[in-house]
DNA sequence: GCCAACCGAACGAACGTTCGGTATCTTTTT
DNA sequence: AAAAAGATACCGAACGTTCGTTCGGTTGGC
């Protein structure tokens, strides 16, 4: 009778069911609104399993923010990836955006919406998070390459990602009435007039 | 000796002091991070005076909130009133708000970034309260009468006031170097080539 | 002398965290 | 190959603190 049981989580798996949990709870409720005790019993772990693989609560928000973050980043990079051009970028890097605002609405509600520095008083802001700098630097290059209008950089970097955040904003308010990715054509067509040369 | 002493607050200017202490303590700590001793003790009122006043923390942020987000639906109505169009409407809602992000960073914080729901579960998202409704009707009348190209009523209204909401971000976020005013014509301009006809 | 406004010490609940103990895996010894 | 020893991973009752709130008492205007 080798029965492996319902065998309880162990060493990483352990901690990746925390750190899921965490951001689940994080986001539906938010961070002040879990407790440590919350995560303990929707994971079905011990107190001391946590508190073994994490700090205490805050580190183990920054784990998660710091992954998260991560993910998005190598998000963005992907996107970019294959692209030519400010236009074909800034529309790859919407679209992968709104891709993962529909498929993980939680990581995105966490990672962009959140209030980070109430709970990582350390932690810069989010718009100097390098999936930020690099939506920056599609926008410059595009400059220099006189296929956007000369201006002022921070203008042109919302202007082309401003009406796109706002839309992913709205989908994980729930104020749309039609998929997310179905505004993706009218969203950078609008934010391309803004900017082009 | 009749000295009237520093005499404490009464009535209404104390109830006013609470919520002005406490929109300060909410915005620059956040709600969860102040505690109403904390109120208590920056307002320099008793802890019964508070709870005389407002039926406990909850009820004193809707008061907070109500408050601010009516002061916030008179400047967008103000600065619409006396404009004729979508452009100069919508200029004109932007420069007020702009102008209130720098005169009152801390109620802009409080009413725009602060995540309302995790301690206001009742209230509905900020998208759809108010002025961000009038921002759209703003839109839509433009699409109307011809100014604005047709197109999804939401697109539209993210296209022209996404840009400047996110240039808000950064000012609140200080990552801007110049004053936010000085940014507004460039920011107007890009929001209506994304949307006129 | 009445009533609303205000006071503040005290309270119970909930929170983040600790820590002595136990289970499980790894290494060493026989 | 089995047993002993050691190390790591986990357990969870309990702790001290802080929080939001209460309530019997006091003040001050009318």
């Amino acid at each position: 009778m080798t029965d492996t049981a319902p065998s309880r989580l162990r060493g990483d798996s352990l901690r990746e069911m925390v750190l899921e949990t965490a951001l689940r709870l994080f986001s539906e409720r938010g961070y002040f609104n879990t407790s440590v005790h919350d995560i303990r019993r929707a994971a079905g772990v011990s107190t001391g399993a946590i508190y073994h693989h994490f700090a205490g609560k805050e580190a183990l928000a920054k784990a998660l923010y710091d992954a998260l973050l991560s993910r998005m980043e190598t998000a963005v990079d992907t996107a970019c990836a294959g692209q030519q051009g400010c236009l074909a970028q800034g529309r790859a890097i919407i679209a992968r955006l709104f891709e993962l605002t529909v498929e993980q609405p939680r990581t995105m509600q966490f990672v962009l919406l959140a209030q980070h520095r109430e709970f990582l008083p350390q932690e810069p802001p989010i718009c100097s998070s390098q999936p930020f700098q690099r939506m920056r630097k599609v926008v410059e290059d595009g400059m220099s390459t006189g296929e956007v209008r000369s201006m002022e950089p921070w203008v042109a970097a919302t202007a082309l990602f401003g009406g796109a955040l706002r839309m992913m904003n709205l989908q994980l308010d729930q104020a749309l009435d039609r998929p997310l990715i179905s505004y993706l054509d009218e969203v950078v067509d609008c934010a391309w007039r803004a900017i082009r040369a």
